[in-house]
DNA sequence: AGCACGCCGACT
DNA sequence: GTCGGCGTGCTC
């Protein structure tokens, strides 16, 4: 990437000296390079780096981010100033820009995207063209003797007032033409003006005026004033005291010009100062008490003892800390946060999205009162940004949050914790594709933190970690109180068609298991995952599902060509009549949704209270404690749902969970669908059972003798793991190698696909020559086709991160690349993929 | 990513 | 001589 290398991670943050004149700004724009903007005088003392600046960019104005102040520049470049100072403090710490500058570099997005990221959205300001009509305009427009589309474009401003050029085109939309919008400003009927369109989220920040510390004499006041009264009553009024350009306002409208002109005379000065106006939502009542500590069992305290030992000696040390559902997780989170504050070190915790609950919440508020944020999705950007600020001033130790919080602005960490560290949640599927666990992992070595990962089900990578001695493991083996665990039965669902003559969804035994717990007043959960799905071709009889003999992954059903593709290394197939192993009836998966299990389940059991939960049912955060309210006063019989009804929830009620339909993730076209199967069969079994009844979980498959079944129904997770390594290991997939993933996307198919090819062809071209990177495709992804795109996978593997992101420098140094994609076609670069679709 | 500029072909 | 699409190149 092309960052300019003179520009290290800025260790301090002092103003700018008065010869360090130049800055250095990145723009949340896909460009790598930093841009140099010249440092007016005014702003010399008080800018700093990490501080938001608006400047002018080409036609338009920007926010940027300062990552260096320096007294050299490029001469080669005239420069423009920067035009103002957003800020009266950086917004970006020293380690926080040097995280992103790392994130920038290892995920191949700019410096500015990385910025963006790591700061609350709705911070930043941008110009806008503003049309107003002239004389002429409205004169023609009056004799209508123009064009027709012209007409248009001036009577829809004079009836709207003013209107952007954006504005514009929606309001007229296929009757706007933007030849004729040029043509209104060639000959003269409209004007446009840039104006600064406010971010979302009000500023901290605001303009003050005063009277200036070294006013000159009262006589050359006078003087200066006597022909401009409309300076003299501002003037006059800011004797009083220095106002805000708010306060102002209201006293004398429009009076910007007025005070420039004061300005200029000497005779005010204009600082930035805190906005003393935010208000802020408390959600903590004034006498709140620490909850005390839960005892430890046996296995937590040894634990605790070594992350304590590490935590007291403020080393960078990474933890897995591996334990089922129920075995006390939480509470080793809790105590070694509350270890770290005592030092007085600060802590973040990441949790998966969707376990961002009511429940978890409360749990830490119990314990830390008004000393933690929460960063979460159902917050709106104003609550979110006052939420950052309150990190921001120190006012909170502990951050509670999703994926972004790990850029939290707490100073001297002590602590990060990752709950469900294999969520794929922590992984950003767009710019900058980032992954929150490794990102933590960065930002605490560079801060000399602890970082605990913790889950049931660890993911391979970092279980590979572990053996390599990267990561410390540690593991909690038993259910706190001796819980049992929940008894898994796998119920094969061709069974159920043949011999029963059952077409249900349901089958029998999951129907009868139902009615059992119904009669005893307990709680069902039913769970289908019906997101994640490509077409896939599998038996009626036995169940097989055709996979890819290279690359070990579920073919996709191509159906307007009747072929089968792996879309790894994009092997194809005609569609087969026949099952490869039984000569049985091939079909073509059909999927089926929550809503239809809903009505189903409805039919059967029409007395029961029934509650479906997934994205179609739950628009924010209310239906969400709704439902939890429901549950814990038992109005709720049967809970059907997606994945967003397994995290975060505990409900001692639940004794049967059935998974209806498992072999939908496992046929996920993906060489992880093993190891996410079966961490989602065994986190949904987790959620049986957790009171004193010991649970029932029940699996319906079409495919029972898959090895993931028999681990999950032992609960065991150590002789999975080895299966499924010696599998990685025979196929080369990761934790044995590292993966980077091209993805060519094109509304236009042949085009996409030429462009593919040609991006393969130029890799070849700067292939370094040992011959230790494999390139995979191009293939179609597994989704061809989203939102009107055809979409290509190329793969690139090798052993080491290092060899790959090599490969990758020398492949964005094409400069050929880069006009050849245009509009048309796009390419990305995803680093440790983790969804292949 | 925007946004302008300039080229070209399709209209009156 | 319009009009409108589209590729190309630039942004301190």
């Amino acid at each position: 990437m092309n960052l300019p290398t003179t520009i290290d991670p800025p260790l301090s943050s002092s103003p700018a000296e008065a010869n360090k004149i130049f800055a250095e700004v990145v723009v949340n724009l896909p460009m790598r390079d930093a841009f140099t903007y010249e440092i007016p005088p005014q702003f010399r003392s008080i800018l700093q780096i990490g501080m938001r600046v608006f400047v002018p960019f080409g036609r338009r104005k920007l926010t940027g981010y300062v990552v260096a102040i320096s007294d050299r520049c490029d001469p080669a470049i005239t420069l423009k100033a920067i035009e103002d100072v957003l800020d009266t403090h950086p917004v970006l710490s020293g380690e926080i820009l040097a995280l992103t500058r790392w994130l920038a570099d290892y995920y191949h997005a700019s410096w500015g995207e990385a910025v963006k990221a790591a700061l609350p959205a709705g911070l930043e300001d941008e110009s806008q063209e503003i049309l107003t009509l002239t004389e002429e305009g409205l004169s023609a427009m009056e004799a209508s003797d123009e064009k027709e589309t012209l007409l248009l474009i001036l009577k829809t401003i004079q009836d709207r007032g003013q209107v952007s050029a954006k504005q514009m085109r929606g309001l007229l939309l296929n009757r706007f033409s933007a030849y004729a919008l040029a043509r209104c400003k060639q000959l003269g009927f409209l004007k446009t003006q840039l104006k600064v369109k406010r971010s979302t989220v009000k500023y901290t920040f605001e303009k003050q005026a005063m009277i200036a510390s070294q006013s000159p004499p009262e006589e050359e006041v006078e003087k200066l004033l006597r022909r401009s009264p409309k300076q003299k009553l501002v003037y006059d009024h800011l004797r009083g005291g220095e106002q805000t350009l708010g306060q102002l306002s209201q006293h004398f409208p429009s009076c910007s010009d007025t005070l420039k002109k004061l300005r200029e005379k000497g005779l005010i000065e204009i600082t930035t100062v805190k906005n003393q106006r935010q208000e802020e939502v408390e959600t903590q009542d004034a006498d709140w008490c620490a909850e005390a500590p839960l005892p430890f069992t046996s296995d937590q305290k040894k634990v605790y003892a070594e992350l304590g030992h590490s935590l007291d000696a403020s080393e960078f040390k990474t933890f897995l800390l591996h334990g089922i559902t129920g075995s006390g997780k939480t509470e080793i989170y809790i105590r070694c946060i509350q270890r770290a504050l005592e030092q007085k070190k600060t802590a973040i915790m990441l949790v998966p999205e969707i376990s961002l609950t009511p429940q978890t919440v409360s749990r830490f508020q119990k314990r830390f009162g008004t000393n933690v944020a929460i960063m979460h999705s159902g917050l709106s950007q104003r609550e979110r940004y006052l939420e950052w600020k309150k990190i921001q001033e120190g006012r909170v130790a502990i951050v509670v949050g999703a994926r972004s919080a790990v850029f939290s602005p707490l100073k001297n960490l002590g602590i990060i914790v990752i709950d469900e560290e294999h969520d794929s949640s922590y992984k950003q599927d767009s710019t900058p594709r980032y992954h929150a666990r490794d990102t933590a992992i960065v930002r605490a070595q560079a801060e000399n933190a602890v970082v605990i990962l913790g889950s049931a089900t660890p993911s391979m990578e970092s279980l590979a970690n572990t053996e390599s001695g990267k990561y410390r493991y540690l593991s909690l083996g038993k259910r706190v109180l001796d819980r049992l665990l929940p008894v898994v039965r796998i119920t094969d669902m061709r069974v159920e068609k043949n011999e029963y003559k059952n077409f249900s969804i349901l089958s029998g035994e999951l129907k009868s298991a139902i009615r059992a717990r119904l009669n005893r007043k307990e709680q069902v959960f039913l769970f289908l995952n019906r997101r994640g799905t490509a077409n896939y071709i599998f038996c009626k009889e036995c169940g097989f599902v055709f996979q890819c003999p290279h690359c070990s992954v579920t073919l996709t059903f191509h159906g307007s060509e009747n072929v089968i593709r792996c879309h790894y290394c994009n092997y194809s197939a005609r569609t087969p009549k026949t099952c490869a192993d039984c000569m049985g009836e091939v079909i073509r998966f059909n999927g089926f949704g929550t809503q239809k299990l809903e009505e189903e389940t409805r039919r059967l059991f029409p007395e029961a209270k029934i509650t479906r939960l997934d994205r179609d049912t739950t628009r924010g955060k209310s239906a969400f404690e709704a439902m939890h309210e429901l549950m814990t006063a038992g109005e709720i019989d049967i809970l059907i749902g997606t994945q967003m009804i397994t995290k975060g929830h505990d409900f001692p009620n639940v004794t049967l969970v059935g998974v209806v339909h498992a072999d939908l993730s496992l046929n996920i076209p993906d060489f992880r669908s093993c190891e996410r199967s079966f961490q989602l069969l065994t986190q949904v079994a987790g959620r049986a059972g957790r009171g004193r009844v010991p649970g029932q979980v029940i699996i319906q498959t079409h495919n029972p003798a898959h090895y993931v079944f028999d681990f999950v129904k032992q609960h065991d997770f150590q002789k999975f793991y080895e299966k499924e390594l010696i599998l990685r290991k025979q196929l080369n997939y990761p934790p044995f190698t590292r993966m980077i993933a091209l993805e060519i996307e094109s509304e236009i198919e042949a085009l996409g696909e030429s462009m593919a090819r040609k991006l393969k062809s130029t890799l070849a071209r700067v292939m370094p020559p040992a011959r230790n990177i494999e390139v995979l495709g191009p293939s179609r992804a597994a989704l061809y086709r989203i939102k009107n795109k055809y979409r290509w996978h190329i793969l690139l593997r090798a052993q080491s991160a290092k060899t790959l992101q090599f490969l990758l420098k020398r492949l964005n140094d094409v400069q050929e690349l880069k006009t050849a994609f245009t509009g048309k076609a796009k390419w990305s670069i995803d680093v440790d993929p983790v969804n292949l679709l």
